[in-house]
DNA sequence: GCTCCCAATGTAATGTTATCACATGAGTTA
DNA sequence: TAACTCATGTGATAACATTACATTGGGAGC
């Protein structure tokens, strides 16, 4: 199952990658005293282990099989409780959703302005995170007199190794 | 009917904004061969009278009313043909779709690259052209390596209407 | 101890958005 | 006419998301 992870040039030590973003969570809820309860919990471990956009009823097939919530409002609501507090990021373009991998998570008082590269060869969501300055959305806003309260940046294509794979 | 556009701030010559739009659509088509049919210019006039986002139903709904087509793949197929060609956008954050209020499907030659400006007060969706150039997204993904195809640009906002009125 | 409250969860039902599969019709070409 | 293409008609289903209400379990205050 982890074959196809381990065999991939972008592949890095998925366990402990995914043990330090848990550790960094964890450490945040406990400052915020925000409770991670342990479908939250698994519902973060999932997005982590996949480093792809997961939907919302994939994420509860999962949750299902292990006898931690079986109807729709159960993955939604952990959704709703891991985006809220930006440790989940929600793919307009697929409607799914992707932990988050940068360490902004870790930093909330610099909020980052993600943007997503989606690869539609391997389905990897690539977030990047760009500058909190005004770029040229903010720009044209302001002269139009808009007031923006939330962005989103996504762009499909192929990824590096995707585009030397082919 | 009209009444609420009409004492809109925002509002303009709505009929001849749409006959224009229209004739745009119509004179590419010829040169480029393409089909306007009943339906996929009904769709597009349904989109151009409301300067807001439609869903595939509410356009469906019309559809309906007026005999032409009952079941959403109609609507669907309307929308790819008229998306496809750059008459339509999608607005990914809404799942619903504008028509293209820029000059950009007379000059196709000069590909724009829409961003939405979206009112959460009014609904409104206001199109804004960005260049074509590099901006900070290009960048970043240039730098990885990643090659763009698609880019989506959404804000949800208040717009400059809907400030002033509150 | 207790009750009250609140946050989280369980669950059924429903709502909304999108696609598939296959049949029909209109026009063009051979 | 036959073969083909493009657009449309239609029923069914898939995929995504929310509402509404019941239940549980752990503090806070008495």
């Amino acid at each position: 199952m982890h074959d196809a992870v381990a065999s991939d040039p972008m592949a890095h030590d998925h366990d402990a990658c995914i043990a330090a973003a848990i550790d960094r969570v964890e450490a945040r809820c406990r400052v915020a005293g925000l409770q991670l309860t342990p479908v939250r919990r698994r519902v973060l471990e999932i997005l982590l282990e996949e480093h792809r956009a997961l939907g919302a009823y994939g994420i509860l097939d999962r949750l299902r099989a292990e006898g931690l919530g079986s109807q729709p409002p159960v993955a939604y609501r952990a959704l709703d409780f891991l985006m809220k507090h930006g440790f989940v990021h929600r793919i307009e373009t697929l409607n799914a959703f992707v932990a988050c991998t940068t360490g902004a998570n870790a930093a909330p008082e610099d909020p980052h302005m993600p943007a997503f590269l989606i690869c539609r060869a391997c389905r990897r969501v690539i977030e990047t995170t760009v500058p909190t300055a005004r770029g040229r959305l903010e720009t044209a806003a302001e002269g139009a007199g808009f007031a923006i309260e939330h962005a989103v940046r996504e762009a499909e294509g192929v990824c590096a190794t995707c585009r030397r794979a082919s």
